[in-house]
DNA sequence: TTTTATTTTCAATTTATTTTGAAAGTTCAG
DNA sequence: CTGAACTTTCAAAATAAATTGAAAATAAAA
C-alpha cells in the first residue's frame, strides 16, 4: 500500500470514527492529518490536503487547540502560523479523557445531585424507583470519576504496561 | 422538588448529555423514561410522554433493543406490546461498553491492521512517522480492548468495590 | 374468513449541524 | 503611518440527521 493511500484511508476513517463519538467530522480528520505529519503545517496546507474552506479549518483548528491537542506555533521569521498535533498518543488519550471529564462527567453529577431531594411519599412506588435509580447512577458516576482520576494521574506505562496485570 | 418536575429534568438532560456521545437525543430520553418508570410502558405512553411520534418511538425502541438495554413485553392476556429496561445500571453500563467496543474499537483495530503495510523507503520522515504513529494507536486500541475486557467479566462490584483500591 | 387493534416502514418534511466565502479584523515589515 | 499578508468572524447556503404521519404489514379476535 502506498503511502499517500495510507494517510488517506486513515484520515478519512479517522473521521468516520469521530462523528460515532460526537466528535465533529472535520476536526477529527484535521487531528489525523496532523497526527501523521512530522513537521508543523500551515491552514493552507490544511485546505489543501482536505479540500475545505479557510474559515473550516480556522473554526476546528480553535477547537482542537481548546482540547489542548494541537498548538499553534510561530517560526521566527515566518509570518504564517504553523499547528502541530501532540504526537504521544497517551497524552491525547489522557488529555482527552480529562476534557470529557470535566466537560460531560462533571455536569452530569452536578445534575444527579440537583435531582435529590424529591417531595411527597418516599413510599410511593415511582418516588422509590426515580430515587434509588437516580442513587444508583450517582455512584457509578463517582467511581467512574474516581478511576478515571487514578488513570489520568498513572504514568504514560499505564496503557502499556504492567497496570494490565492488577485486573488479572 | 417535585417528583414530575424532577423526573422531566432527568429525562430532558440525559438526552442532552446522550448528544454530546453521538447517541440519538429520543433514544436518550425514552431509555431515561424507561430507566425511570417502575412498571412495563407501551408506545403510547411513550408517545403521550415525550410528545414524540409513533414511528419515532417505534425506530428508536427498536435501537435500544438491538442495545439489549430495553426488553419487549407480552402481558398476557393484553393485545398490545409493553417495553421494559434494565434497571441495574451496572450491567447497563456493561452492555453499553460491550456494544461500543464491538461496533467501534473492534472495527477500529481492523482498519490500523490494514494500513501496517507501507511501501516505500522506511528511513523517510512521512513515512516512519506514519508507521510510528498507526503503531502507537493500535498498541493503545489493543490495550484498551484488554481492559475492557476485564471490566466487562469483572464483577457488578467492580465499580461500587474493591477494584479501585487495585489503582491506588 | 373478515374485522379490528397494533406495529412497522419509509418518503417527505422539519430541524440541527456543518461548511462556505467574503468582509472585517489583526499584525507586522517597510 | 500604510499596505500587504494573514487570521478571524459569521450570515447564508449546503448537508446531514431526526421526525412525522399515513399507508402497508402483521397479528389477534370475532
Amino acid at each position: 500500500m502506498k503511502l499517500s493511500e495510507a494517510k488517506q484511508q486513515f484520515i478519512s476513517s479517522w473521521g468516520a470514527f469521530g462523528t460515532q463519538w460526537g466528535i465533529n467530522r472535520t476536526m477529527a480528520q484535521i487531528h489525523a492529518l496532523l497526527l501523521v505529519s512530522p513537521d508543523p503545517i500551515t491552514q493552507d496546507d490544511i485546505m489543501e490536503q482536505l479540500s475545505i474552506s479557510r474559515g473550516n479549518v480556522n473554526m476546528n483548528i480553535r477547537d482542537l487547540i481548546s482540547w489542548s491537542l494541537v498548538e499553534r506555533i510561530i517560526l521566527p521569521g515566518e509570518r504564517k502560523e504553523y499547528f502541530s498535533a501532540e504526537k504521544d498518543i497517551w497524552k491525547v488519550a489522557t488529555q482527552i479523557i480529562k476534557e470529557r471529564k470535566k466537560r460531560e462527567l462533571d455536569p452530569m453529577l452536578k445534575l444527579l445531585g440537583q435531582l435529590d431531594n424529591i417531595d411527597g411519599d418516599k413510599k410511593d412506588k415511582e418516588t422509590k424507583q426515580f430515587i434509588g435509580m437516580i442513587a444508583d447512577i450517582k455512584k457509578l458516576g463517582n467511581q467512574a470519576d474516581k478511576v478515571l482520576d487514578v488513570m489520568i494521574k498513572a504514568e504514560e506505562n499505564w496503557f502499556t504496561g504492567s497496570v494490565l496485570k492488577m485486573f488479572k
